[in-house]
This record gives C-alpha cells, sequence and structure tokens, in this order.
DNA sequence: GTCTATAACGGGATAGAC
DNA sequence: GTCTATCCCGTTATAGAC
C-alpha cells in the first residue's frame, strides 16, 4: 500500500479530499500534502487542476455507469417480449452508484459522496461534464422508463427523471440531514435500506398520473 | 435604484452572484466590483465574508419559511377535524421556494437557485445553517406528513422527506439538465408546471407502501 | 461611513537542477 | 520522473487618512 504508483497515489488522495471538502475547498498542496508526494507531480502527470478532476471524475463514473447498463442489459433480457417493471429499472439505475465499491479495501463512502457532489453541483463545468458523461446511461434509461411507462409524456418522464437524480444524489451526499430528520431512527450508511427506500418511492412517483397540465387554467388549489 | 443603501447593494449583488458561482467561487472583490461599492465596506458592515453569507441567506430563508407555515396553517385549517391531503401539504412546502418572489423587481430563477444551493450544499457549515434555519418548519411538516400517512413508520417517513428535499433542490437549481433531458420539451422556467409535476410524483411516492425491510433477508429482487 | 493602501497569506503553475 | 525554488496572481482582512 506504501509503494504505490505516484500517479494512482495522487488519484486516490485526490479523490478522498474532493469528496470531503469538494473541488474548489481542495488545494493541490493538500493532496501533494496527504499523499506524500511532490507538488511539482500534479502538473507532471496531470497537467492541471482541472485536467486531475476529470481524471479523478473518469476513474469512477466509467465503471458505474457500464455497470449500470449490464444490469438494464440483465434485466431487459430476463423478459424480452414485454417491458421490465419499473422497480428493475430503477435499481439497475440507482445501485451501481449507491453501494458503490463496497469492497474492504476502500473508504467506502466516500466515493458515493464523489459522485453525488458531481451530480448536485449545479457549476456550468460539472453539468457539461455530466451531460457528456451520462449521455448514453441516460438514454438508454429514459428510453427503458417510456417502454415501462406508456401513460406518460415526454416532458413528465423528463421531470420525473430529474426528481430522480435528485433525490438519487442528496441521498447519496447526505452527512447528517436524515439523522436529524429521523431523530437517529434511520440509518443512512444502510446502502440496501437506502436503495430499498428510493425504489418503493421513485417508483409510485413514476406510476402515478400525470399532473393535468393540459388544461388551459390549472383547476384546484388555491 | 442606483442610490440605495450600501449595505443593500452589497446584499444583492452578493445575492446574485452566490446564486450563480456558489460561496466559493464569488470572491469579495467581484462583489464589491459589481456593487461600485469599496471593498472594505464589506467588513465594516458585516464583518467577514462568512458573516455576509450568513446575512444573505438568512433575509431569504425567513420569509419563505414563514410563508410555508402560513400555508400550512391555512391548509390545515381548512379542514380542522381531518388531516389535509399530502398534496396540500406539499404545496405548501413546495411553493413558497420554487415561485420564490416573483415580484417584477427582482431578478426571479436566481433566489430560487441561491436556496437550492444552500439546501443542496453538502458542506458542513452549510449543513449546519441549514438544520438551524429549518428546525421549526421540518418539525411542523413532518408531523403534519405524519398525521396524513399513518401507514408510514418515522424512518420511513424521513427517508421520503429526504428524497422530497433532493428533488426540489435539483429542481431549483437546474440549468440545463431538464431541457437536455426532455430534449427540449419541458421548460425548467415554468414554476408552476415544476410544482405540479412535484406534487403529482412526490404525493404518490409518499403514499406507497414502505418497503418490506422488517422482513429479515429481503425477499424479490437480483 | 467611506476611501486608499497594504499586509499576510494561499493558491496554481513553471523553470531548471538532478 | 522527481525534486526545489520561485513566480505571479487573487484572496481576505486591516490600518489609517479623509
Amino acid at each position: 500500500m506504501t509503494d504505490r504508483d505516484t500517479r494512482e497515489r495522487i488519484l486516490d488522495t485526490a479523490e478522498n479530499l474532493f469528496a470531503t471538502n469538494g473541488f474548489d475547498g481542495t488545494s493541490l498542496r493538500s493532496i501533494t500534502g496527504d499523499a506524500h508526494v511532490n507538488l511539482a507531480a500534479v502538473h507532471y502527470h496531470f497537467g492541471s487542476k482541472e485536467a486531475l478532476i476529470r481524471a479523478v471524475i473518469a476513474r469512477r463514473v466509467e465503471p458505474v455507469n457500464r455497470e449500470r447498463l449490464a444490469l438494464l442489459d440483465a434485466c431487459e433480457g430476463a423478459s424480452p417480449d414485454a417491458s421490465p417493471p419499473v422497480e428493475d429499472i430503477l435499481r439497475a439505475f440507482l445501485r451501481p452508484s449507491l453501494r458503490l465499491l463496497q469492497s474492504p479495501d476502500r473508504g467506502d463512502a466516500l466515493i458515493r459522496h464523489l459522485l453525488g457532489r458531481i451530480i448536485i453541483s449545479s457549476d456550468e463545468r460539472m453539468e457539461a461534464l455530466l451531460i457528456e458523461n451520462f449521455g448514453e446511461v441516460g438514454r438508454r434509461f429514459l428510453s427503458a422508463l417510456r417502454d415501462a411507462l406508456p401513460h406518460l409524456g415526454r416532458p413528465d418522464l423528463a421531470w420525473r427523471f430529474l426528481f430522480t437524480l435528485g433525490a438519487m444524489a442528496f441521498t447519496m451526499t447526505d452527512r447528517n440531514k436524515l439523522k436529524f430528520i429521523s431523530g437517529g431512527t434511520a440509518d443512512p450508511a444502510d446502502v440496501e435500506a437506502a436503495l430499498e427506500e428510493l425504489v418503493a418511492f421513485l417508483a409510485a412517483g413514476f406510476r402515478a398520473d400525470a399532473p393535468h397540465s393540459a388544461s388551459p387554467h390549472g383547476g384546484s388549489a388555491s
């Protein structure tokens, strides 16, 4: 563990610090300090802080998205004639990021936290990066959801997918809110519980009728 | 408009820049530059950047939360014997922040964006600030939701409230994602549409049965 | 109350020896 | 490939004139 490649040590350390303190909140100096690596090594191996950020992200996002697509393929293959139920589609989308790399050798929640940060970031650069990285995954899952939910129009589906991303990212980055809200009765670290809570909640949301936005002057509420 | 108080000009300008570029991404220099105010004025009026941030937030969060509580009171008063439907509770919670200050004289979406940023921020300081500011609102709404949804246990309710916050904050901060996902068919600036999409989706989610987490070895999925 | 000037610091980047 | 040393910039904060 002490003698890994410099490049990899930088990536690992940067990942941890980015997840903890955010991209702006993490200096190259703190990274190279923690990694016991020289400051200039970052520029030698990556060229700039921006490029380092992209490398850190790419290393984690790609396998997660591959796993998402594999799970989607699997559940579509299980019922080749009919559309898989929304629950299965959602699980295929959510599980890889939630239970991300729970292998014993890595800091568990940190990477989850990092990915949540990326999704959440309303920074223009990050949003562009996200759209670029999630392009194919987004298309595949939207198409699967559309097949499973023929009662929804395109805008309704888009809104609901956005809500899904929000709920997921919020779950991934949360540190204290759930504990506070639940008075300690819910455990934010319980990945399986989080997944099933999300799936039950979101699936019902997707199945709901679309709001009556077609009516020209929205009817009931105050 | 040119001759407002220095203090207020700082607050307004800071609000816009914080909403656009985030707290870390906004320097005091950019604020005082845009506001045509001297750099030192910030320290004179507020003492520090941190204190300025708190002032900017407080000015917007308080009226929103007051409106939330007033709307909740109103819909609880409308049916004194029974619990109001989930939809009304959700609308009371969501509407004030979504359609925040749509008065003609202020930059509409920016404050919404700012509040979303606060909710979303997984920074420890911000999370503490959020919990502190949302304390009473959280308690009141959780209690109303519990009454309206007796089938949910405390942890299930807490998870679902967390998802609600995530979907709401994500909607509030989104710039390009919805347009991308929907292929341009959904309009992120349409506040009433966003509200009704959120309410329909979330209400169905809240009404869903809780996942079978009581069973010792979760049953069906792969 | 508002300004100028500057302190004190930390940041990213780079040149050049080894 | 890895180091030291340094450049140069932008930041918050403050002292002190007006």
